[in-house]
DNA sequence: ACTGCAATTGAGACTAAATATCAATTAAAC
DNA sequence: GTTTAATTGATATTTAGTCTCAATTGCAGT
């Protein structure tokens, strides 16, 4: 499913549909959660079908742009991100401690904020909200 | 006054006021709007008193704990920060299109997240919430 | 199936934000 | 003034991500 609508975006920009591009996209979709560029690497650089890490870099780009894959958030090491097809929206508590991701949703937020596009003439097409802070476990451990 | 509650949270500390941390707090303070560490020490480096980049953001980072100061995002590039006492807190919306910032604030998504929070045990410290999509002028214009 | 060619790949060079190192300096407690 | 631990800054280091470019490959046209 998500393979076919790859094909229908590349297809569309006018590129190639390369074995690595469909390796990338098939490791994303392989498993479920949240990655960084550099472990998705990794397990792909031990899988069948290989890609270098500028592949997988490029092709990222490109996942989230067909909107196949959502940036969560961009941490002091680096990008986080997750498949968004098929997955129910949500958004993201993030520790700045251990790096602990809660994924949250709330109906009343997604309203409030599309009363808030409309009131600015706005016509909004995706957001994000991240919550920084400490997560259970690290607020006990603090200092 | 900024000057203040900085000489208390150092000294609460058992840190040392010195001349380049204060040469870097007067900075900051002598100019309202988002700033990244690179430009700050720029400004910095051509002022009475100087820095070096090494004590722009380790002091940057005293700042933020101190709650004078706020990091307003990761970017692709680096930090943005902005001074935080004595400003109102915003979210943003960006156009897609032209790239024009539209400022918001909702108190009602603020209590929102306050309950969230305290609903998964998160000791949030800060979030951030952008809205994309296109704005009241490109929405006309569209395609 | 063959050809032509622009798009793509990958190894490694490169960039730049941020941190770490450590000898020399300095704030401040006594 | 003396003492001492904190601080500074020049420089080295780290590392996520991009760039380069010769070799390769997907694919449109025949
Ligand atoms: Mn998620
Ligand atoms: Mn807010
Ligand atoms: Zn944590
Ligand atoms: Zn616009």
């Amino acid at each position: 499913m998500e393979n076919k609508i790859f094909r229908n975006f590349i297809s569309n920009k006018g590129l190639k549909l390369t074995k690595e591009r469909l390796a990338v996209l098939n490791e994303i979709f392989s498993f479920r959660g949240h990655f960084e560029p550099e472990q998705l690497y990794l397990r792909i650089k031990d899988s069948e079908i290989k890609a270098s890490r500028a592949s997988v870099y490029r092709t990222l780009n490109l996942l989230v742009e067909s909107g196949l894959v959502g940036k969560v958030a961009r941490t002091e090491k680096g990008n986080v991100y997750e498949q968004t097809f098929g997955q129910e929206h949500h958004d993201h508590m993030i520790c700045d401690r251990c790096g602990a991701i809660i994924e949250f949703c709330s109906q009343k937020i997604e309203n409030l904020q599309d009363e808030l596009c409309k009131k600015n003439n706005f016509d909004g097409t995706s957001h994000n909200l991240v919550i920084r802070g400490l997560c259970k476990k690290c607020k006990r451990t603090k200092r």
